[in-house]
DNA sequence: GCTATCGGTTAGTGGCACTATCTATGATGG
DNA sequence: CCATCATAGATAGTGCCACTAACCGATAGC
């Protein structure tokens, strides 16, 4: 198909598909002539999955290259580049260098000791994990540390579940897609139920009392 | 305290903290005299506050607006305003507004009815959980829809551990920002914890075989 | 032939989160 | 008392990001 086609099917401006294959994003059609390039479903697949990367999921352009980048590179070990792009939040790095990041670090490092969790030292997702706990300790809610355990027994359910979906693929290639799709959008299903789960909590625990005061409405509602 | 030691007990430079000043997120400093104000340690927890916002929680400046905003408002039911702007992402609305969207929204209320979870209709977490839904479909990756009852057993227990403690705040002004924090830290928190079990899960399933092999090292640590 | 579309390139746009600069005023210390 | 410095407040500018517009020759297809 031409380029007007993929724009039509995807429901991307043409301009924009041509912005994607000048940074890279998306490889360019073959060209059957000087001026005329087929595409085919291999794009259009391409293209959908970044612009869900961008939309949904929050990454950067600059992200998605990066993990389009390992995840057609077949020697390439996918989790270190996803751990780093899959962070739709902390580079942090800046903010508190301080003593407060350090000593969060060491509670990270034992709660991987105590789970028996086997990860890199170092690993990205533990250092986003030592970033988030000293913002916590930082904004006066350090008690909110205090359920890192829950959240952990949460996070390996949901984590032996998502492997078990990305192994159901055979062609690597698959593989690979799913991983990167499972990472980022699991990561919005996730937040979504848990909204949810917070106002039927919520609800449950306050429809006995103060049917709809302030505090039952509002306050224990969230978080 | 005046601007210039605001800015240095929080890393904020004065012109930053000048510019929230205007865009109403942070309120000003109480004149003392025509061209002197005072901050107090309100205004310091509020800038922290932003901050962490801002950089680990992701959201704009808008949002954070809208989130104080319903915070400040003693009146105002926290969870409609919170659940708006805690979506670090989708928008969506736009995308594929097609019966895939409509799909989604069904399959959404059939998961609410199956485990009686008692929400608004239409509430926006539920709103945003279709959207993913429907991404997921759209980019040929249905299968992790499978998921979402895992992921929801996930979730309502992280939900009655956020509960528990926002319960254990005692005045309005800290559960509300308990709310807020948990909601917002708390997703960062998780992702993080969520990518660490993947690394681990897969160490974990392929120790046995290839070792350090492109499958075990790249493709099984994700999703 | 003739018009619409195409590939490719360069330049411009709008939004966001600041950052720089300026003016006048007032605080501060020797 | 005076020099120096920080401050409040306002306007304008910056840098990055994700596009979007405009243009220029080629074809494609009728």
């Amino acid at each position: 198909m031409r380029i007007g086609e993929l724009s039509r099917r995807s429901g991307v401006p043409v301009p924009t598909i041509k912005f994607y294959v000048r940074e890279r994003l998306l490889p360019a059609g073959e060209l059957t002539s000087p001026n005329q390039a087929d595409y085919g479903p291999d794009h259009e697949r391409r293209l959908r999955l970044i612009r869900v990367l961008l939309e949904v999921g929050g990454l950067s352009l600059a992200a998605i290259a990066e993990v389009l980048e390992a995840a057609d590179d077949p020697e390439q070990p996918v989790i270190r580049v996803l751990g780093r792009a899959a962070e739709g939040v902390p580079p942090l790095g800046e903010g508190e260098a301080g003593p407060e990041l350090e000593q969060a670090r060491e509670d990270v490092a034992e709660l991987l000791r105590r789970r028996g969790w086997q990860v890199d030292e170092g690993a990205s997702a533990a250092e986003s994990l030592a970033g988030v706990v000293a913002a916590l300790r930082g904004v006066g809610h350090g008690g909110l540390v205090d359920l890192m355990d829950v959240y952990a027994d949460a996070a390996e359910k949901v984590a032996g579940a998502d492997l078990d979906y990305v192994m159901s693929r055979v062609a690597r290639e698959e593989l690979v897609e799913g991983v990167v799709v499972g990472t980022v959008l699991g990561e919005a299903m996730f937040g979504a139920l848990r909204r949810l789960a917070h106002e039927d909590v919520s609800v449950r625990r306050y429809e006995s009392r103060a049917a709809g005061g302030p505090l039952a409405g509002g306050g224990a509602a969230g978080a």
